[in-house]
RNA sequence: GCCCGAAUAGUGUAGCCUGGUAACAUAUGGGACUGUGGAUCCUCUGUGCCGGGUUCAAAUCCCGGUUCGGGCCCCA
């Protein structure tokens, strides 16, 4: 038998319900920020991924050759495809660009709980901006929009690679130490940091000061730790700043400030967060995202920007552990003809209400009307109309509601007005 | 890419250790039943992931592959 490919999946009509709720609530939560959707290419030229990542993330690519002989590669993530887009067609827009996305990216990774090869991404970027109040609306539109799709316990962190990079300067670190102290970082390991900080000749003390204020949300050590670094401290009162007004005027008390936050990509500079859905376990992160620069890199003039991303298959999956009762869009009236000469007029039926916005379906398997009726039943159908000749003779049909059982004659002309206070 | 576990009707499971006619529930289709039977009863169809090996005989034992799940790596 042929299956789906590895890390793919089929998703029947009620994981579609599911995914599609999902989709009208992140959408509608994105608008009413004031941004904008848009849609890029599947696949793109290789090299826009390889720009700045280089030829290693090639092994993570779908990757290919196309008939033409161009190298191409299905997209893993959409923040490069949308700045591709930007620096080609968008760069005369009036600024700020609020710009939000949907779509499947493909990674060449091992597959596992809420992990797949094909994924979907929700997610968005301001083009034009790197005020305070545009980057705490991007981390409360991050949380809200999580919010708003009703899950209950997220928790947004928050770090900064400014303030990281300062540190690093600090402790006379090179570019090759980072490389090997970063991804202990981002992991929280820090024991083997320990070990790793006292391979690069980093004092025992210094050491364990820079490990604490990585862990640390209290500001003033923080501050106190990166006291003598002029840029660290702007950037520390900037960030300040941010959550004074996430606070006090986006209402969002929930987050932490965590440094040990760095992202995988080396894109990303100053500001950057992460949402966790800790339900979820080794695969929790639902969300990440910050500032960053691509725009030059490709090409366009320089410009600030910033983003996020989230993990939308992750976000279904959070909510199905939380217990969320994703609404479920039901068929309004289904219509059963008792015998073979009521199907036209059961068409016709049909086909009025269709045309009034109330969902309508008939059987179509020529069954009785007892089947008929297990039928609705296994389909949840809340009304039913059996159209028989005995009322049909006074223009009338039986209308039943499936939850009470209740029944009563309805003349034909008032079905829909019977209907419509559904 | 690495380590571990799993895979049996559409779905959920039993049987596997100790090789011998593949089973149960549920769902689907049909019927009892030519208008109320959302019930009940009857019934058809439908099952061993793939490939090799051992054996008179493999769902069962062995090997390889595939996919899924758990954990690494990496990341969303």
């Amino acid at each position: 038998m042929v299956q789906v490919p590895r890390g793919t999946r089929d998703f029947p009509p009620d994981e579609m319900q599911k995914r599609r709720y999902l989709e009208h609530n992140m959408a509608a939560t994105f608008t009413s920020f004031g941004y904008g959707e848009i849609q890029t290419p599947t696949f793109e030229n290789l090299e826009l991924f390889t720009a700045k990542s280089g030829e290693s993330i090639i092994n993570e690519l779908y990757a290919f050759t196309d008939k033409g002989g161009r190298a191409l590669a299905l997209r893993p993530e959409l923040t490069a495809p949308v700045i591709r887009c930007y620096v080609e067609r968008l760069q005369m827009e009036p600024k700020p660009l609020k710009l939000f996305y949907f779509g499947n990216c493909y990674r060449y990774d091992r597959p596992q709980k809420g992990r797949y090869r094909e994924f979907q991404q929700a997610g968005c970027e301001v083009i034009g901006t790197d005020t305070c109040e545009a980057t705490a609306e991007l981390l409360a539109l991050a949380y809200t929009l999580l919010r708003n799709t009703g899950l209950k316990n997220i928790r947004l962190n928050i770090g900064n690679l400014t303030i990281i990079s300062a540190i690093f300067k600090k402790l006379h670190l090179l570019k090759d130490d980072q490389k090997i102290l970063l991804p202990l970082i981002d992991k929280s390991q820090f024991d083997d940091l320990k070990i790793a900080l006292r391979d690069c000749n980093v004092s025992d003390q210094m050491g364990d000061a820079f490990i604490e204020v990585l862990q640390t949300s209290d500001v003033t050590k923080i501050r106190s730790f990166i006291a003598d670094d002029t840029d660290a401290k702007t950037e520390l009162t900037t960030m300040e700043t941010i959550l004074d007004l996430l606070k006090n005027a986006f209402h969002i008390n929930e987050y932490e400030i965590k440094l040990s936050i760095v992202r995988g990509l080396d894109y990303y500079k100053g500001l950057v967060f992460e949402i966790d859905a800790p339900v979820l376990g080794a695969e929790k992160q639902l969300c990440g995202g910050g500032s960053y620069d691509l725009v030059p890199l490709f090409g366009g003039t320089e410009v600030p920007t910033s983003g996020f991303a989230i993990g939308f298959d992750r976000t279904i999956l959070a909510l199905e552990e939380e217990g969320f009762l994703f609404p479920t869009p039901k068929l309004d009236v289904f219509i059963i003809p008792v015998n073979q000469t009521m199907n036209t007029i059961s068409i016709q039926i049909a086909q009025e209400l269709r045309s009034h916005g109330i969902s309508a379906d008939f059987d179509q398997l020529r069954r009785g009307v007892g089947k008929s009726l297990k039928y609705a039943d296994a389909k949840h159908v809340e009304k039913v109309i059996i159209v028989g000749p005995k009322e049909l003779e006074n223009k009338t049909v039986t209308l039943r509601d499936m939850k009470t059982g209740n029944q009563e004659i309805v003349a034909l002309p008032d079905i829909y007005t019977k209907l419509k206070k559904i």
